[in-house]
RNA sequence: GGACGCUUAGCUCAGCUGGUAGAGCGCUUCAUUUACACUGAAGAUGUCGGGGGUUCGAAUCCCUCAGCGUCCACCA
């Protein structure tokens, strides 16, 4: 029964600010968001994608209304609806602006042992955790905040562990030496995926080399500093012109080596000279080619990105140096015989910008090509559908181009790799750097340390790397031998290795059963820009995990794939329509606009006026006419409020519109119910299709252009008439809850001004038409 | 060099399983001690980027061209 209200209850105005929070904590209190609300009901269950724990809430998280919205829709319908909140480590991310940090007090990463440094950065997430929940919450986002997980939870990162242990003895893992993308910067290599390919213009070098026997051949370079490391000079077998100088021997310059010149078909006779240098250290094609023909590959370029290994020709200085002096050098001796200009495409670091080097670097690699065969049967087979349908293709056509996923990085700040490696009776191959117990940086080969009197107690203590060779014995943790000389895999996982378990691991360590209950869940969404890193590992590392095997079988990857359905979102845009970015200085802080507009407007703004997938602009006009169109729900409920007080009597509204239709005696007033069974028939259609734009706007309209504007005209004329009345209160209310996904503090207030505040719109039922 | 998206009213954008166009903001006129001025009523504004095709009929499907944007790509 509705509690009487007092007279004059309502203000003439919404006041957002003033409700959201008392609302907000209410429902916590209450255990709403949590699925057992829904006992018996059908499990629905969506993943927040995890935000970085130590970030701050910015426009592409507030897009995640389009997830409470579906929340709030199946909890309404009865589901068991779950949504689930977490948190990510950002292993590359946290760790640059932890470094930033350290800078700032001039020290640098390796001051610290790893132990030390994973300590103060573990303690410098804290300190900053549980911001971005806080501002979770003032949208208004029905997270079971019980269930709440961080991807270096240990029970977590346990699980992660295994399953790369599993994958190691699938050989779905496997450790190879070859050149990695590496940002001598950052100190650690990346996947493809991260790297930012830059076009710029640059510098095409022609240099003469000498011909043993006399005369020159001349290649075509764009790195000219590199050819210190050169085994071979290279040719098309096709190629006319070069035809006699196959098998001849080429003399580098100032050192005086001697290299090959060998065919290849990989060379293409118009480019440049049509003869090429081989650096197969430094270049990722050439790599391949001297594995090919045989060739060795001395690397010039170090990890700390200067030169090395030049015979002191350039060694101690950065490439960038190195390439205006040698050039210099060259010139100077007549090697050089032009210089174009060549646009080109250099691959940047995504965090910092630095130039990439591919070095070569032992790091283990997941074998792609069978998690991707089944990753694609899913979506072939729509197991997993994504919507708007255009992303399917697109992340079909990055499957077919993946090449094995480097997952190695060398951070700290992430899940270690758990194997150890048996150095026993290899000691001389194994390079390690650590601080001793006197706090001095120590490297060399672990048979150097060891002669110098460091044990193999104060090396790990103070461990910071570990280069072992890739023909090392790998053991994991309980293999160890007791006599056993081991050192431990320094490198850390991939950040999106871990991430992309995140439905099987978070399910299987929250509460017993859900994971039963809510696998595969229903909905992933998120931004589309995190498609091809983040979506398309789950989908490859779910349907693994979940069946703690590669499996060939449809019907087992149709009951394993992480999500049904994959929803994704645009990006917003500044005012101008230009991308949001720190370094523009164009970000505009979402929680300043909520509070300035109230939660429910800037959640209306955003799902409003544009379709799913496609980028907005943050529009203020749209702000402005969603806080008018909240303004305007309070004044109609002040309408319907006032006319009770003013009759002394209460229009008393029943759930069922087809039950209310049988008394009604009116046919204006029967329209109307008609009417709102045919909007709560659309916007579930609406709902269920994704389509939440074409939702809102029909809410709106309705409410509005409707509901207001010609039906309370319609019972103010005939206001005696209490049967009209208790229509136009029981269709609004009705049209309330299926507005309350969307805007769920007003639909709240509202229903609670009317029906007590002991009841709740969130859990009221979802008005459906029953025929 | 590929792929995807966008091009619709002055501005920002919806609409696209085909039936000759919609919203918000803006603009014009009027109303108004009104639940709400964070209001209502009426109205103006568009050869739906260009060209071609399919169709009885296309903003919506196909082809093509142009401009813009985003993502991808190891060519020295």
């Amino acid at each position: 029964m509705p509690t009487v209200l007092e007279s004059g209850s309502m203000e003439k105005a919404y006041n957002a600010g003033e409700v959201e929070e008392k609302i907000y904590n209410n429902w916590e209190k209450k255990g709403y968001f949590k699925p057992e609300v829904n006992p018996q009901g059908k499990p629905y269950c969506i993943i927040l994608p995890p935000p970085n724990a130590n970030g701050d809430l910015h426009f592409g998280h507030a897009m995640f209304v389009i997830e409470d919205i579906l929340i709030r829709y199946h909890r309404m319908k009865g589901c068991q609806a779950l949504w689930l909140p977490g948190t990510d480590h950002a292993g590359t991310e946290t760790q640059f602006v932890f470094e930033k940090k350290l800078q700032e007090q001039g020290k640098s990463r390796f001051d610290y042992s790893r132990e030390e440094l994973y300590k103060m950065i573990w303690d410098y997430v804290q300190e900053n955790r549980g911001g971005i929940d806080k501002q979770l919450r003032k949208l208004g986002f029905s997270l079971d905040w019980s269930r709440s997980k961080f991807t270096l939870d240990e029970d977590i990162v346990k699980i992660v562990k295994q399953t790369f242990r599993k994958m190691y003895e699938d050989q779905l893992v496997y450790r190879d030496y070859r050149l990695v993308n590496y940002c001598t910067r950052d100190g650690t290599s990346f996947s493809d995926l991260e790297v930012v390919n830059k076009e710029t213009e640059g510098s095409l070098y022609y240099i003469k080399f000498p011909l043993k026997n006399g005369g020159f051949v001349t290649v075509a370079t764009t790195r000219p500093e590199t050819f210190l490391g050169d085994v071979a000079v290279m040719v098309n077998p096709k190629d006319k012109r070069y035809k006699d100088l196959v098998g001849q021997t080429v003399v580098l310059p100032f050192i005086e080596r001697e290299i090959p010149i060998v065919a290849d078909e990989y060379v293409k006779m118009e480019f440049g000279t049509g003869a090429v240098k081989v650096t197969p250290a430094h270049d990722f094609n050439d790599f391949e080619i001297a594995r090919k023909h045989k060739l060795t590959f001395p690397p010039i370029i170090g990890f700390d990105g200067k030169m090395q290994n030049t015979k002191g020709i350039l060694d101690g200085l950065y490439v960038k140096q190195a390439r205006t002096e040698i050039v210099n050098k060259l010139e100077g001796a007549g090697f050089i015989e032009k210089i174009a200009p060549h646009k080109m495409v250099i691959p940047t670091c995504y965090k910092c910008k630095t130039v990439l080097e591919p070095l070569p670097l032992e790091q283990w690699y997941v074998k792609v090509q069978p998690l991707i065969s089944n990753a694609i049967k899913s979506l072939d087979n729509k197991f997993t559908k994504i919507y708007p349908a255009n992303f399917t293709p697109i992340l079909k056509s990055w499957y077919a181009g993946l090449r094995d996923w480097n997952i190695s990085r060398q951070n700290v700040w992430g899940i270690q790799i758990p194997v150890w490696y048996n150095t026993t009776g290899h000691e001389a191959e194994f390079n390690v750097s650590f601080i001793d117990k006197k706090g001095v940086s120590q490297s060399g080969s672990l048979d150097e340390v060891l002669e110098k009197g460091h044990s193999m107690e104060e090396i790990l203590k103070g461990l910071q790397k570990v280069n072992a060779p890739i023909t090392s014995e790998v053991v994991f943790e309980d293999e160890k031998k007791e006599n056993g000389r081991y050192l431990p895999e320094t490198d850390t996982f991939d950040t999106w290795f871990s991430s992309g378990q995140w439905p099987y691991v978070t399910l299987k360590t929250t509460k017993l059963g859900d994971f039963e209950k809510f696998y595969p869940t229903s909905v992933m969404e998120t931004g589309y820009d995190i498609l091809k890193a983040w979506i398309s590992r789950m989908l490859m590392l779910g349907l693994y995990v979940a069946n703690g095997q590669h499996v060939e079988d449809l019907g087992k990857i149709k009951d394993t794939v992480p999500f049904k359905d994959v929803v994704l979102h645009g990006l917003v845009n500044d005012p101008l329509g230009k991308k949001m970015s720190k370094s523009k200085g164009n970000v505009v802080n979402p929680l300043e606009v909520v509070d300035q507009y109230g939660a429910d407007s800037v959640r209306l703004a955003l799902v409003y006026g544009t379709a799913l997938g496609n980028d907005q602009a943050m529009s203020y006009t749209k702000l402005d006419a969603s806080k008018k169109f909240a303004n305007k729900l309070w004044n109609m409920a002040r309408f319907i409020e006032m006319a009770e007080k003013d009759t002394n009597q209460i229009f008393e509204v029943t759930d069922s519109l087809a039950e209310l239709k049988n008394s009604i005696k009116d046919s204006v007033n029967l329209d109307w119910i008609e009417k709102t069974e045919d909007l709560s028939q659309e916007i579930t259609a609406y709902l269920d299709k994704y389509q939440f734009n074409l939702a809102a706007e029909r809410l709106y309209d309705f409410i509005w252009h409707d509901l207001a504007d010609k039906y309370i005209e319609i019972v103010k004329k005939d206001s005696l008439n209490r049967e009209g009345w208790i229509v136009l209160k029981t269709v609004y209310l009705t049209s309330l809850k299926l507005l309350h996904p969307f805007m769920p503090f007003v639909t709240e207030e509202i229903f609670q001004t009317f029906l007590g505040r002991e009841k709740s719109i969130m859990i009221e039922k979802w008005p459906t038409v029953v025929s």
